[in-house]
RNA sequence: GGGCUAUUAGCUCAGUUGGUUAGAGCGCUUCCUUGACAUGGAAGAGGUCAGUGGUUCGAAUCCACUAUAGCCCA
């Protein structure tokens, strides 16, 4: 083995040769299946470290059950990203002069195609950098052919059902894209602004917007007064008596000189500003309710593109809604109905996708009704059926849907699943029986997934039969990214199609995902999924944190503080980017990562790779063969084969790393079912790093039988490569092959994931947690000893003399290991409680004594002995109030009251003996 | 305004249903280039588990309140 491991070179052996050999694909059997759909990320997306956070956790889960021999699917794919991809070839064009309207509809919707072709699979060849298990070949894409017929077949079922409707309604309005938004597509952020204080004559007044308030006048007060032209009232509430006189009468719309009434409605806050607010029922959403109960007038005074219209008056029609809001207010202080502003700091909608300043607007959209599809997937989780991991997120998940709110789907875009109804062009009046239409403010709409369908619709309701294609015209909008991502666990496995991969894959086993999605895809897949495939589409839910930086603020772009996983692999490897992730990622909460974090994950390859190297000089070593011929050996009839040894020849550490080999198989196994991604990764860097390089390693190189323990350690260490694999999939699998575990053409992938010996095994070997325990006091005696050498200052080459105060009969086994580890020319045993004049410490091991004749400080060991005794008198103490409360007895466990007492007692006993110590050095 | 979460060593975090002398990694101190590995080894320092009160024989762990921070919804 080369002495340096090359990570770009394994990586880039590894992946291709497991994608070719089909390594991430399988076929429906009759094999328990595991199955996940990777949450497609944008086709505009680049990697970033959410990715990675998120697949990471994937992979290790899908390898790991593959390994366990489940039959795995891990689906990938990417999603159309409507706003963004549009956006993105906007931008494109704006370079070359053109807006898309020059393009025309269908010209520009190629030119996204043609984009989506060249630059679409970006994020897909990012992806396989990471080491993702992904089946390629069901690659999917939201608007691919399949996908875009589960839409088309969604939208119809729903419309037919009555839970998709059209209607005038108050959006979310992004000026800049021009197009609706749903309410989760708007992020709300803290705003420093201004709280204008409008005086407002009441209508008969003489003295108007000059006399005496809440008589001449009401005040009211707005964070938009540019919105004033459109109010259609104003309100207070009824329970404020302040203004119960003032109900019913009308005041006057400065600047327009309109007048409107005054209404009474639970909505209004008394203590906000005046206790009078202004009504614009096409501007705000909850004016707009307010409008609907008091049967306000609706007057929209904006464009679509955040300018004034004609409504808003003529001197301001044309103008920016930010400048009008200027215009507006200086015009009310010339006009003397300012009556003062005052600082005010609010939250302002945003969008997500390009961040204007989201206005509430009045129009016509298409909307799901919600409620009805709400309720089964509540009961889904209440009932157990479908399990969120942390569970907490169950409450959050409940939240929601219990005030879920009816879904706007439509978006006034080119790029995206163009809604499929159709309505009769003016000129193709019907000639049947009026009024048995589908009508929408006297549309007349026919739902279909295909024209041809719609029109066949269309003749059968009008009794028109000379209709042709030419009369119907499609709905300009396409629909929400998110109407066809809910249904992804299933389009992506052919639905409508019944298909074989449908019905075994589905549904899948766990949904991997951030928080920070759960409304927005993960909640609307639960619905689609029990609406249309009658079974909730998932079974886990395990939710993951977002990564921070080291300060804990969200990775952004415009931060700069964003680390790119690519660069990270390329710096560090992949499996240290994603051990490390694994290693830092809690789902409790979100995972604060820098740069620094990835040096344990590349630390821990190095150390993989020399133990290999270290394992494969000890075995040419005992069989005078050199590598080569060592890998070429057939595993099963290698001598380095558990099961061709005499087991009774097994020492202590022999079987104290089996013992831990066991535990830490189980543990795994354990932590991977309760998802706990970071404990796996701890427990199985324990077992590599502390028991088998620091313990069993170092025992291998004096051991008295070197063919068994080296033999031992290739098991073992075939184990740790295996359980490592889910995490560090590159290196274990060059490491299996370097060490001759797998012929060429197997891969580690598929070998079985450990799941520890038999309980006949380990008996043989006396594999028991008895001698775990002893080995582990042994390890305590060395490291007392060194914690000796190292206090008194011993030379490290310097021999010492240790003795060991113990009866236990195991421990003259030991004495050669144990003169190799403390670099002793001799271990002396002494009967336990034996007192010797020499620094010592006690250890479970028994006490052990150094000689270090001429460099005894008497003085010093006298008060280290001191501090000793204080310290164990304390917990003696405690134990003994502790023991001495009958209460204590009378309720705790058996066991527990059991160990106090041992404890006790040893304590007391060190005590006694520390006491010894402290005479003969006073 | 409603809801959720967090607060444990200088930093990042573990600590499973209450019962250990509260752990790990990084960082820090001291020592060590001995044949796997200095991307390493050995030894060590460092915590009244945010605060207050309660439940309990026993609380980092359960409950209440307070403080601080963060997120979501309106």
């Amino acid at each position: 083995m080369d002495k340096h491991y090359d990570a770009k070179a394994a990586e880039a052996k590894w992946y291709p040769l497991w994608e070719k050999c089909g390594r991430f694909h399988q076929e429906p059997d009759g094999r328990e299946p595991y199955s996940m759909v990777i949450p497609p990320p944008n086709v505009t997306g680049i990697l970033h470290m959410g990715h990675a956070l998120n697949q990471t956790i994937q992979d290790i889960l899908v390898r790991w059950r593959r390994m366990q021999g489940r039959n795995t699917l891990w689906l990938p794919g990417t999603d159309h990203a409507g706003i963004a991809t549009q956006n993105v070839v906007e931008k494109a064009l704006k370079k070359e002069g053109k807006r898309r309207q020059d393009l025309g509809r269908e010209a520009f919707v190629e030119k996204v195609w043609e984009w989506k072709r060249r630059y679409g699979s970006t994020i897909v060849h990012q992806q396989r950098k990471l080491g993702n298990s992904t089946d390629w070949s069901r690659e999917r894409f939201t608007f691919d052919e399949g996908c875009s017929k589960a839409v088309a077949k969604v939208f119809c079922r729903l419309y037919d059902e009555g839970l998709v409707y059209k209607g005038n309604y108050i959006v979310n309005w992004c000026p800049r894209c021009g197009t609706a938004l749903a309410n989760d597509e708007v992020e709300h952020e803290p705003h420093r602004g201004s709280l204008w204080y409008v005086r407002y004559p009441v209508a008969g007044s003489a003295k108007g917007a000059a006399g005496e308030l809440n008589k001449d006048y009401i005040c009211v007060a707005t964070t938009r007064p540019e919105t004033l032209p459109g109010d259609t009232a104003v309100a207070v509430n009824p329970k404020d008596e302040r203004f119960a006189a003032l109900v019913g009468k009308k005041v006057i719309l400065p600047l327009s000189n309109r007048e409107i009434p005054v209404v009474a409605d639970d909505y209004v806050e008394k203590e906000f500003g005046t206790g009078i607010v202004k009504i614009t029922p096409a501007h705000d959403p909850n004016d707009f309710l307010v409008g609907k109960r008091h049967g306000l007038e609706e007057i929209n005074i904006m464009t679509d593109d955040g300018r004034m219209n004609a409504l808003a008056g003529a001197k301001y029609e044309g103008m920016d809604r930010f400048e009008c809001r200027k215009a507006l207010v200086s015009d009310l202080e010339a006009g003397g109905f300012l009556d003062h502003v005052e600082d005010y700091d609010n939250q302002v909608g945003h969008c997500y996708r390009c961040h204007e300043v989201v206005e509430s607007r009045l129009s016509k959209q298409w909307f799901v009704k919600m409620k009805p599809l709400a309720e089964p997937a509540i009961e889904a989780v209440k009932s157990g059926e479908v399990r969120f991991v942390p569970d907490r997120w169950s409450k959050i998940y409940f939240n929601w849907m219990e005030n879920i709110q009816d879904w706007c789907i439509s978006r006034q875009l080119w790029w995206g699943h163009r809604i499929p109804a159709y309505t009769l062009r003016a000129n193709a009046e019907p000639t049947g029986k009026a009024g048995i239409l589908p009508a929408e403010n006297g549309e007349r709409v026919f739902v279909a997934e295909t024209p041809e369908e719609a029109l066949e619709k269309a003749k059968k309701a009008t009794g028109n039969a000379a209709l042709t294609l030419a009369d119907l015209e499609q709905d300009p909008d396409v629909l929400d990214t998110w109407f066809s991502s809910w249904l992804w666990p299933f389009s992506t496995l052919g639905w409508p199609e019944k298909t074989k991969d449908l019905e075994y894959y589905y549904p899948t086993t766990d949904l991997v995902t951030a928080q920070d999605i759960i409304f927005f895809w993960v909640a609307r897949m639960m619905m689609a999924g029990i609406h249309f495939m009658g079974k909730p589409p998932f079974k886990n839910i395990v939710i993951h944190g977002i990564v921070r930086d080291a300060q804990g603020r969200k990775m952004s772009k415009s931060l700069g503080n964003s680390l790119d996983p690519l660069e990270l692999i390329d710096a560090y490897s992949a499996d240290a980017l994603r051990f490390s992730i694994a290693l830092i990622t809690s789902l409790d909460c979100d995972s604060k990562v820098s740069k620094e974090k990835f040096e344990i994950g590349r630390n821990f390859t190095t150390k993989i790779w020399n133990a290999a190297r270290f394992l494969l000089m000890q075995e040419s070593e005992v069989e005078k063969l050199n590598a080569e011929e060592l890998k070429s050996q057939d595993a099963a009839t290698q001598p380095f084969n558990l099961s061709t040894f005499q087991h009774s020849s097994l020492s202590a550490d022999d079987r104290h790393i089996l013992y831990a080999a066991d535990l830490a198989c189980r543990k795994v196994n354990g932590i991977l079912e309760a998802y706990r991604i970071q404990d796996g990764a701890l427990a199985v860097y324990d077992f590599f790093w502390t028991q088998i390089c620091d313990g069993y390693v170092e025992y291998v190189k004096d051991s008295p039988d070197k063919a068994v323990s080296v033999a031992i350690l290739r098991d073992v260490f075939w184990k740790a490569l295996r359980l490592l694999h889910p995490y560090m999939p590159f290196v274990t699998e060059e490491v299996a092959h370097q060490l001759g575990y797998l012929k060429d053409d197997e891969s580690i992938m598929l070998q079985k994931f450990p799941e520890g010996y038999t309980d006949a095994e380990k008996a043989a070997w006396g594999a028991t947690e008895e001698n775990y325990d002893f080995v582990n006091a042994k390890r305590e005696a060395i490291t007392a000893v060194r914690a000796l050498r190292a206090e008194y200052k011993v030379p490290p080459a310097t021999w010492v003399k240790a003795t060991v105060a113990t009866d236990d009969p195991r421990a003259s086994a030991e004495v050669e290991s144990l003169k190799k580890a403390m670099r002793a020319e001799s271990v002396e045993f002494v009967p336990a409680g034996a007192d010797l004049a020499m620094p010592s410490k006690i250890t479970k091991f028994g006490t052990v004594y150094l000689s270090l004749e001429g460099l005894v400080d008497k003085a010093a060991e006298s008060k280290r002995i001191q501090g000793e005794i204080v310290k164990l008198a304390g917990f003696v103490k405690a134990s003994e109030a502790k023991l001495s409360n009958a209460n204590f007895t009378a309720h705790a466990p058996a066991a527990v009251v059991e160990e106090a007492r041992r404890k006790l007692s040893a304590n007391r006993e060190r005590l006694a003996q520390l006491e010894k110590m402290l005479k003969l050095f006073s």
